[in-house]
DNA sequence: AAAGACATGTTAATTTTTTAACATTCCATC
DNA sequence: GATGGAATGTTAAAAAATTAACATGTCTTT
């Protein structure tokens, strides 16, 4: 557990998600998202303080930083998972995928379900 | 989003998912369970600050108290797992499987790969 | 019923997080 | 190249989270 996101702040928390959920954004576009509308000079800080500590990066997009995670989405993700099944579903894999289907609460696409089932089936000839 | 878990401190975060996972604990199973090895003192002191707060509630079991939490385990799975596949899959709840299955590594026995496929069947029939 | 072990309740200090004012720098455009 | 707009950097105050000492209460056992 090198580096889980259950070591960050309230903030700091919700400052990845956005990241994560977008890939990567801007100051300004963070602040937009972030509930309680701090300002932007408030985020800035945060993003930077965030830099520091080796949860974000940043490229020079023009005029403006372009903020993006260290961890790759497939990392975080993976780690995301692994805490949710661990904490609410007693490791159990199986009850996590069919809470996740019940979760969808009937609107997956049968497209959709014939792909779970090609990823069931690949699993299996493992 | 009513109660979502990403309002809580780190602290918090980390005290409901150690109640989560064993269902119920006391204070003495949270200070052992939480990195950084708080005094006892402490976690009591989070934990009625979180019973105040409506996160959790407590029984007496003879002369200790048994902190529970008050949303369901399935409730809050729901929205651990909605954030994750809104966070990290743009929404797909097919790729959340799939990284669930991959996730897991070729450890899923044939067993849990077939309860699976039942689950995705009855999915279809609705 | 006294003593010890083990809880909880109260309170306050410390540390961390969160906030934003203010200064500065960088572009684009006139 | 001067001006205005929009970005970043610096700094410090305010709020919140975290910590734990100390006091108090309650069983259990002698």
């Amino acid at each position: 557990m090198p580096s889980d996101t259950h070591q960050l702040s309230r903030r700091e928390r919700q400052i990845m998600d956005i990241i994560f959920a977008a890939g990567e954004a801007t100051a300004a576009e963070v602040a937009a998202a972030l509930p309680g509308e701090p300002s932007d000079s408030t985020v800035r800080t945060l993003l930077r303080i965030m830099e520091e500590k080796g949860h974000l990066k940043h490229r020079e997009e023009g005029p403006r930083f372009v903020y993006l995670p260290i961890r790759t989405r497939a990392e975080e993700s993976k780690s995301a998972l692994k805490r949710v099944v661990k904490t609410f579903f007693e490791g159990s894999f199986v009850d996590a995928v069919a809470a996740l289907v019940d979760t969808a609460d009937g609107k997956l696409p049968p497209e959709d379900l014939k792909r779970i089932e090609a990823i069931i089936r690949k699993a299996k000839s493992q």
